[in-house]
RNA sequence: GUCCCCUUCGUCUAGAGGCCUAGGACUCCGGGUUUUCAUCCCGGCAACAGGGGUUCGAAACCCCUAGGGGACGCCA
């Protein structure tokens, strides 16, 4: 059988690096085996999909070097490779279900469900559907249907019993029906949801191998049952472990940096950003840490990886970005630095910045040295102000990096608009709400404008900043706990 | 809370019952090379979560406990 990979991520944000880090190891596989790496888009989302995102996406791939045999942007036998236009395909096979009893309507209100799900939290069950629906009659779906009443379709799920499956890392694992939700596979707006799109392409496109997160476990018995109701055979699971933070938590932008554009746009290359993520759950047999993607291949062995979760240390990413930097000649290296920043478009979104306040070329880099490098280290003493107090300054840091963390867009004059906003909310002139912010974000009082700065940051390096300066100032836990209360009653955040 | 997964230095890991006095790498600390710094080299600190088994022998196999993580959405 040929082995046929896939990377199925949404596209409803920065391309994350746990999408390039499963994504490298399906890559690898694939070609070990001389397989076939398939790029899906996975955007059933209709509200949060973007086609940015995709773009988004498509190029953190390209740059690591990951290349796709089959997805959007390259003609297959088993397209179209966005779920959003596999539309019919998915209405027919939830159609095979309801047909076969597999599956069935359900017409339940939010409100019932919210209820529903309250009641069981205070009962301390597993929140999950109570089959309300379950055993309504062919006429009376078909009289509501008819009807326009809004619905869902669900698939059916014992009641009894548990389900086994096998992961090729962990062996054999058992899952008892009682914690399997009735999962719904049709929303009301008429697109399937991950669940069943999952399967139904996976097995369409011939997938043989899935190698996920450790986060889809769970999801396990529903997709099994739904290759059993529909007599397909499964493919070989392989779940990998997630990446984490440095306090072991699933590795998010809340607590670092996770988008592959920052570490594209910091410097770091992606032989080494591959390469790093390569050393997360896995190792060469001989221990060699420095590996290129093609010795990757060469001596990888899906059996040898790891199953616990590893944290993403950025300080052994960097050494390793040293380690490749080092071993360039004068030629390439000039070449990378030119690719990396000194290009037309970085260029061209800085130029306009600097132009009115610079005298001499040569003022670029002095007015811009905190955008284009890190700015310098803060103590407490550079954020004194004269009209604020240390509690107002981590206050301000504080709302505002939580206001960033909620942020899916990064556009200037949106965050203007918000930063406005928290500064009336704190009852404070912007000028002095911003100071702190130019502080953390440029390490002077006195900087490029401040939107701008943060927009060509980026999200996560100007959320970084801010998480730094709070360190600078030693936010106790007991002080985060109480801003954080404080931070959900402000209008912006409810 | 329920279910599932995980547990070797602070971090990434090696370890397939005797090669383990537990090895390597990052970080940190010392020392050397270097006009400074960095690089580079040498050295050092530092771990088998705890308790029971199985075995002549356990970091490795089994059980329990503890800890950590994940899932519990008309998100993926």
């Amino acid at each position: 059988m040929k082995v046929r990979t896939r990377i199925a991520p949404s596209p409803t944000g920065d391309p994350h690096v746990g999408t390039a880090y499963m994504a490298l190891f399906n890559w690898v596989f694939a070609r070990q085996h001389k397989g076939e790496f398939i790029l899906r888009i996975e955007d059933t989302d209709q509200a949060r999909s973007t086609r940015e995102s995709e773009q988004a996406i498509f190029s953190a791939l390209e740059w690591l070097g990951l290349d796709w045999d089959e997805g959007p942007d390259v003609d297959g036998p088993m397209g179209p490779y966005r779920q959003s236009e596999r539309k019919e395909l998915y209405l027919q096979h939830i159609q095979t279900l309801l047909d076969k009893g597999h599956a069935f309507h359900c017409f339940c209100s939010k409100k019932r469900l919210d209820d529903l799900r309250a009641e069981q939290q205070a009962a301390k069950q597993t929140t999950r559907y109570d089959g309300h629906c379950v055993n309504l009659s062919r006429e009376e779906v078909q009289t509501r249907v008819a009807a326009g009443e809004a619905h869902v379709v669900r698939m059916r799920v014992p009641e009894t019993g548990t389900c086994t499956f096998q992961d090729r890392l962990r062996g054999e694992i058992t899952i008892p029906y009682s914690q399997v939700d009735m999962q719904v596979l049709l929303k009301a707006d008429g697109m399937p949801t991950y669940h069943l799109a999952v399967v139904v392409d996976d097995h369409q496109m011939k997938i043989s191998h899935i190698l996920r997160g450790e986060e889809w476990l769970n999801s396990v018995p529903k997709h099994q049952l739904l290759y059993s109701y529909f007599g397909w055979p499964m493919p070989e699971l392989i779940h990998l472990p997630l990446l984490r933070n440095t306090d072991q938590s699933k590795l998010s932008k809340r607590k670092n940096p996770t988008s592959v554009t920052y570490y594209r746009d910091q410097g770091y290359l992606p032989e080494a950003l591959c390469n790093y993520l390569g050393l997360m759950g896995w190792s060469m047999p001989n221990e060699e840490e420095l590996f290129s993607l093609q010795e990757m291949i060469d001596a990888f062995d899906v059996d040898r990886i790891s199953t616990s979760g590893p944290i993403f240390d950025q300080d052994k990413l960097s050494w390793m970005n040293g380690q490749y930097l080092r071993a360039l000649d004068v030629e390439d290296y000039a070449a990378k630095v030119s690719a990396w920043m000194l290009n037309k478009e970085r260029l061209t979104a800085l130029i306009p910045l600097v132009q009115e306040r610079a005298e001499r070329l040569s003022d670029l880099v002095p007015l811009a040295d905190y955008l284009l490098g890190t700015r310098k280290p803060l103590t407490p003493v550079d954020f004194e102000h004269k009209a604020l107090e240390r509690a107002q300054v981590v206050k301000i840091l504080h709302h505002t990096l939580a206001m960033f963390d909620l942020k899916r867009d990064w556009q200037r004059d949106d965050l203007y608009t918000s930063c406005n906003d928290l500064a009336e909310q704190c009852d404070l002139k912007l000028r002095d709400f911003l100071f702190p912010l130019f502080i953390a974000i440029s390490g002077r009082e006195v900087s490029l404008p401040f939107f701008d700065s943060l927009v060509f940051l980026g999200a996560d390096l100007s959320r970084g900043r801010l998480r730094d300066a709070l360190e600078v100032l030693s936010l106790s836990g007991k002080e985060r706990k109480r801003l954080d209360k404080e931070v959900e009653q402000l209008r912006f955040f409810s």
